[in-house]
DNA sequence: GCATCCAGTTGACCGAAATCAACTGCTGCG
DNA sequence: CGCAGCAGTTGATTTCGGTCAACTGGATGC
């Protein structure tokens, strides 16, 4: 091994990945050594984005996943009607795309919500690598279940939780997001519009604005247009706990 | 090559996966030959369920993925406090289990709607032939990526769609999944429970109830107790299309 | 064969959040 | 600088589906 080729490996990958914040949600996590040199080699085409320019539109044939590096986006369904219904917000280290794997075509679209870029992983080279790294294909897997694992949170909370709850969660969530990649204090700023917000907790944007007030002047935090500082963090997690209607518990017939 | 072997193996391939039902929706699609006889030898544990009966229970270690043989099961999130969220039902031909390849164990539970069998993938084992088999770990990550597809359409459901069109998209969605299983009409039999059925639909029974009655008395279908006729077909697709509220729309800002 | 139990249905009423409407105040453009 | 336009807020009113309650009828068991 020629000691100078590592150090350039090492820098390599300075550049692409370890710098990339996403130390624990992308990829690489879990692979090591010659294996992330590999690994390297895929990521390409680090793109920006606009506000409110797409990363892929439905129907798009599948050509790669995407990490976000910064910024961030919304995936969303919308039908042929115009309805719309958003499905996720991803934040830097999260990656997307998983969607297109089924049928080789992008079913959801994806949209910057500000200016971001984004690290591109081309499928067919992240599986020649995988060939070589087994590692990776089971990390890979283990992202895609973890954004599943997500989604069924998204979904318990649309099925039957009041409407205070679920901007309380997803204002936890984004929180408990935020605080892999900055360590200051609990203040977010929200890159998505109040119509986003309501539209991802299936509620519409009069309540969430109400919310806001009300959360405001229970003293559990301070809104000033997209910025949000959580002033009582242990209030906000109350909230995200309150009872719910009775036709959620068990009905047994064991 | 033996042709004889060939025969024994065509013959193994019949009793465990050619023969099960699951042509489009299983693993082997898309994989032949050696490759299906290697796969062959992962399945393994063909278990029966009683009605009611647990698959795997939240918080057990990750041992295998499950493919429905015959009858159905539900997937559930459930809290501390017994609240619960119906995420699927399973029947079958389809794979249930991603939920543990995130964390290495389940973090929701898989439960038997009626007597049903079950084909017992070992992920070990798996992984093992995936390594010779590439061709294994995209099909695999393609029925992952299906799943998730799958999900979102349920949370477009749990988003906002009124009650009726909710439960119009359930029934076309049972009706379509069954359509490959067997060719006769269109007659389900509904292995769930109504109670089940609200659940997963984000609504209560009585209004599952109500909306069954509706349906029968506008003529789009025939309720008895679990056995359901959909006597017009063109009125339930009609029904899944209604008109969705304004805050769905898309807002622009581009 | 009758009593019990519980899934499921039906009806009356209520309430949380949607709708409708008016207004405020950034923000960006000529 | 001032106006247009739209994101966001606030208030009044409506409505869909939830809650509460009573009832039905099929299944199970003694």
């Amino acid at each position: 091994m020629d000691s100078g080729a590592v150090i350039l490996d090492l820098n390599q990958l300075r550049r692409s990945c370890a710098s990339c914040a996403l130390h624990e949600l992308c990829l690489p996590a879990g692979i090591y050594g010659n294996d992330l040199k590999q690994l390297d080699a895929v990521i390409r085409d680090k793109r920006t984005l606009e506000r409110g320019s797409a990363l892929y539109r439905d129907g798009d044939a599948f050509k790669a996943l995407y990490v976000v590096r910064s910024g961030s986006l919304k995936t969303f369904l919308q039908n042929e009607a115009g309805d719309l219904q958003i499905l996720a917000f991803h934040l830097p280290g999260e990656i997307l795309g998983f969607d297109a794997l089924a049928s080789n075509q992008h079913v959801s679209q994806a949209e910057a919500l500000e200016h971001s870029s984004i690290c591109e992983l081309p499928y067919a080279r992240l599986m020649q690598v995988s060939n070589d790294v087994p590692a990776l294909h089971r990390q890979l897997m283990r992202v895609i279940s973890r954004e599943m694992v997500a989604e069924h949170r998204h979904l318990v909370m649309m099925g039957r939780q009041p409407a205070q709850e679920r901007l309380a969660i997803f204002l936890q969530n984004l929180v408990d997001r935020y605080a892999h990649l900055s360590r200051d204090d609990i203040a977010l700023t929200l890159s998505m519009s109040r119509y986003d917000i309501a539209n991802y907790l299936g509620l519409v944007v009069e309540t969430v604005s109400r919310l806001f007030t009300r959360m405001q002047e229970t003293g559990v935090l301070e809104v000033n247009r997209k910025s949000v500082r959580i002033l009582r963090p242990d209030l906000l997690a109350e909230l995200c706990n309150t009872q719910h209607p009775a036709h959620l518990k068990r009905h047994d017939h064991d």
